[in-house]
RNA sequence: GCGAUCGUAGCUCAGUUGGUUAGAGCGCCGGUUUGUGGUACCGGAGGUCGCGGGUUCGAACCCCGUCGAUCGCCCCA
């Protein structure tokens, strides 16, 4: 009989212990603070759905549904996706529950997401995201306040050097006409372009504007502008969004050519980015975005539902606990020394009573006596109370600036 | 999907002109010293050198494959 092997790890997950998961919950606790500042409502969501949900709200054709997505049937046949995001299992709940009623809808949520893609610094198969929606609010008063709870959560976490970048892309026609625009642009000098974005030029033209090659960079300078084909209304849309964020104090710039790759998205825009140069920005490499969103006033007809505008935003949880600094572990309150198991009960009621009275407090009942003793002087904590072997009396110590302090343990809880 | 680098004890790593029983620190277990005690010392457990082939008298070290990790490209909802 050969030893069993132990099974690895699935590729691109991830087990978060220590000072990580420490950071992990600061993220999600910082978020679920904010989150109730601005009164959104928590929602919990399926973690996976008909493929449908995702593959017509993303649009069929592109590599996302046909590649990146963790796919398979259930044992009735039926073809269930892991989901790769929020919104769109938002969006279904928002149609199939009659949340209208509810609308203009602030909902928030968080937990794993997954996509089939190639792991690498700050991008897992299985990630976490914060994620904030505001279903059902047509004006621009809407992205402003989702945009300031941002701002908010990244402020609150302490993370320094992010900066708002923000463009719009238009309402429909805006967006066809520009589409068009920047198609002839880069059609009339197609074979100057790098071989990625040759193709771009057919599948997702948008994208040659945030492409890295430096072949394409100088023609990207020059492309046609978003500005020139705005509506009147998508302008006076964008203004009040820009004028709003003024109003609350929060940064930004922009971003012409930041863009969506899904067709469903309208108008705004945006993502929080490291500045060049900054420790986030080396801390995260080339996954430089820690949050980004927008509006999706398309989204809800895509999924057979009426035409509601829609505006949100998702962060990953890693990047973001990546760059909140070190967390350090959990403090104690008290430490507490059996050196003698005979004194178990009391040992085990003590710890019981200190943790009932709000305190941390280990205990320490393995080993030599000595060994007990010397693991519990190393944490850092306030009260060492110790059951000494030698004697049938309970020593407890008050640790502070001027040194230890003896004291009975009953001045600390209460036995009855 | 593509490219580069890497893969030695639980953890961090040493270990080359390929040559006998593969090392250290930390951690873990046991003990000694000290002795109201966070120290020091001694000892022990723990590795088929990711896995599978190949070259060679002989491979942790060279070659191929595979799995995984890391970083970048693609993609980025």
């Amino acid at each position: 009989m050969s030893k069993p092997k132990t099974p690895q790890a699935i590729r691109g997950t991830q087990d978060i212990f220590g000072p990580d998961a420490e950071a992990f919950v600061f993220v999600v606790e910082t978020f679920e603070r904010v989150r109730k500042l601005y009164r959104f409502r928590r929602v919990e969501m399926p973690v996976f759905e008909r493929t449908e949900v995702f593959a017509r709200s993303i649009g069929e054709t592109t590599d996302i549904v046909s590649k990146e997505m963790y796919t398979f049937d259930d044992r009735g046949g039926e073809s269930l996706t892991l989901r790769p995001e929020f919104t769109a299992g938002i969006a279904r709940a928002f149609l199939t529950n009659g949340w209208q009623q509810h609308a203009p809808l602030k909902a928030a949520t968080h937990g794993p997401v997954f996509r089939y893609e190639r792991p690498q610094k700050g991008r897992y198969r299985q990630f976490h995201q914060i994620d904030a929606e505001i279903i059902g609010a047509a004006e621009p008063q809407a992205d402003v306040e989702l945009l300031a709870m941002a701002d908010q959560v990244i402020r609150e976490l302490g993370i320094e050097g992010i900066t708002l970048h923000l463009n719009t892309l238009g309402d429909a026609d805006t967006r066809d006409a520009w589409r068009a625009a920047l198609v002839e642009y880069f059609g009339a000098v197609r074979g100057e372009l790098s071989e990625d974005s040759q193709e771009r030029l057919d599948k997702n033209p948008l994208r040659i504007l945030d492409s890295k090659d430096p072949r394409d960079r100088k023609f990207v300078a020059e492309a046609p502008k978003i500005d020139a084909f705005l509506s009147d209304d998508a302008q006076r849309f964008f203004d009040a969004v820009t004028r709003g964020l003024d109003a609350a104090g929060v940064k930004w710039q922009r971003a012409e050519s930041l863009v969506r790759g899904l067709d469903y998205y309208r108008h705004t825009a945006f993502e929080f980015i490291p500045d060049e140069g900054t420790a986030a920005a080396d801390a995260l490499g080339s996954q430089s975005t820690i949050l980004g969103g927008g509006r999706y006033d398309g989204l809800m007809a895509s999924l057979g539902g009426p035409a509601t505008p829609a505006v949100g935003w998702a962060a990953g949880i890693e990047r973001l606990a990546m760059l909140v600094g070190e967390r350090g572990e959990i403090e104690a309150d008290a430490v507490v020394v059996l050196e003698d198991d005979s004194r178990m009960g009391r040992a085990i009621a003590t710890v019981k009573k200190l943790r009932e009275a709000g305190w941390k407090t280990e205990l320490f009942a393995h080993g030599s006596p000595r060994k007990r003793f010397d693991k519990a002087r190393k944490v850092p904590a306030h009260v060492l109370v110790t059951f000494p072997v030698t004697d049938d009396k309970v020593s407890t110590r008050v640790m502070g600036d001027g040194g230890e302090v003896h004291t009975a343990i009953e001045s600390l809880v209460q036995f009855d």
